[in-house]
DNA sequence: TTGAAAGCGCTAACAC
DNA sequence: GTGTTAGCGCTTTCAA
């Protein structure tokens, strides 16, 4: 590759020690003439530190990954976007994989960057199986974001929102607006604290039933969207119909709209997560905003202080807010 | 962090050099039983190789960095989520930087890169400026993606669509349809081969002249789309819009439609891209498919082929597809 | 004010 | 079959 500190070594007539220490500007005491004649090499030669070389002897490899579903899920991009912004900020790359939820890969993302020696990961769990034992093993911090799990472990940091009580006041909004066969249509997931308790405790809360028959679940995709308000209509009309996230919705749309379905007038649609193509929607989608964003700039931010300053890592939880648009 | 080799040495009573061959089962002339001693402790123990001591000694990183706009644009998280499933499949991880377009950025990112070590770069150039010169300065293979530029570089690869003539297509496409007060709306770019062009030539050939009036240049997002054709609303009613990207497009349906023009009776609409979110819109747009994904693929797998087994880079076409929908 | 030496974890000639 | 040695590029005692 480049010029290596041997180099600028050999041509200034100085020791490797010395142009380390100038480089890194780590000894004052140097005289400013050696100091002046090996910056000048430097600058010239444009000598870039070899990062491998200071990671294998620091331990240290200045990147974090990101373990998560799917890049293309717009809502997780926008939190890549967050992580990258930051940490960049911090010194550190970010090196991401996709796991589709399947609990195989989300292991073999484990031992990859693992092996990659990052300096910690951040990791949004796989829905389906509960093994993040592959996380205990090392000492690795980690941050998970977005769902809301317990891992029994010291080293673990969460960004998260509460988004059992967001679905909650969700389907609270419509039952308010009037809505009184509220369909749910989310991904399955066997996590503790799963959305649909938000949607089924709020019905509760206003005396009514949940009718399984108005409920469906699948993934976090359009195509769960679509399926699930395709099932749901062949048994009835649903005057209101909480999704769990914004393709899910976007699906939901999607299929009343070329039923002919008025929305808001005929059924009501609330979405979450508010990724930005939802108020391009049609109608403008209702729905309930993660800060996507700023999840991975705290997640990074916390992985950074906890790698570069020991500070531990901690629970932090971010507030969603409903924005109202025209589907509700 | 983990058990190193010397550790597995030292339990199993034999030398590092030992254990490197059997790990990397590099020489076939080891007793079976020390094989298998080996082979278990380091399977019980867990060990996971250090990649960044492999790297340095090796010189390669296993890495490929790529270097786009930004990953949050539907398009650029297509093809990354392209790059990343055929990177890991070679034994790849990818490392990647945001530029927002700005050179300035751009250039760091390769520094940062380079400091990295990556074997190599995947690269969405900035529209602005035309200063890919930090690229020359050293023997890093470039693939050079979506964003046509000739670079005068031995070890430079592109993979790339030939926008300038899907846009001319595009443009002959409305003019078929009747239209004949035709607007473009797109990014203002510095390449050669500016989509532009395809937008001129398709006019010229159906004897049609261009009004400038009609003509609006910003960036490849919404606002754009937006602020154009409100721009151009201001002059005239178009018959058609042809948009530099589905981002555009969105733009452009959006205000339309607020404006409660009939689209395509009024005024036909087509983008590019092909985002997936696209067929979600209001009315479901007609664009020009670009195969992000395949983009993302055989960029990573070029690269893959150049580091792994030598093979030259090259420039790699692919095609694209007009897809018909309402808006049109 | 400067440098020699050791070592981070791993690999590859080249012995034995 | 197995081990010795040197070295990838860098940092950090410790000595001069």
């Amino acid at each position: 590759m480049g010029i290596t500190m041997k180099d600028i070594a050999r041509e200034a007539g100085v020791s490797i020690t010395t142009v380390s220490k100038i480089i890194n500007n780590k000894d004052m005491n140097i005289s400013e003439q050696t100091r002046q004649r090996v910056l000048e090499i430097a600058k010239r030669e444009n000598y870039t530190p070899n990062a491998m070389a200071k990671s294998l002897r620091a331990k240290t490899s200045n990147f974090i990954g990101v373990i998560l579903p799917d890049i293309t899920n717009p809502f997780f991009s926008t939190i890549v976007r967050g992580v990258e912004d930051t940490a960049k900020r911090y010194g550190f790359g970010v090196v991401f994989c996709n796991t589709d939820n399947n609990p195989q890969r989300e292991a073999e993302c484990f031992g990859f960057l693992n092996s990659r020696m990052v300096d910690g990961v951040i990791f949004t769990r796989s829905l389906l199986a509960g093994n993040g034992d592959n996380v205990l093993e090392n000492d690795l911090p980690i941050v998970i974001i977005d769902r809301d799990t317990e891992i029994p472990n010291a080293t673990v940091g969460k960004v998260f929102v509460d988004t059992v009580s967001a679905v909650h006041e969700a389907t609270g909004l419509l039952i308010q607006e009037g809505c009184r066969k509220i369909a749910y249509i989310s991904a399955l997931h066997h996590l503790e604290r799963d959305r649909y308790g938000g949607f089924l405790t709020a019905l509760h809360d206003h005396g009514m039933e949940c009718d399984s028959q108005l409920v469906f679940r699948g993934e976090y995709n359009v195509e769960t969207g679509m399926q699930g308000i395709e099932t749901i209509l062949k048994y009835a009309l649903p005057d209101g119909v909480v999704c769990g996230n914004d393709l899910i919705a976007t699906g939901v749309l999607s299929v009343l709209n070329a039923k002919g379905y008025r929305i808001p007038q005929e059924v009501r649609v609330i979405g979450m997560d508010d990724i930005y193509m939802s108020q391009f929607l049609s109608p403008p989608l209702t729905t309930i905003r993660q800060p996507a964003y700023e999840i991975g700039a705290s997640a990074a931010k916390m992985i950074a202080d906890y790698i570069m300053l020991g500070k531990p890592l901690y629970a932090k939880q971010l507030s969603y807010e409903i924005i109202h648009r025209e589907s509700v």
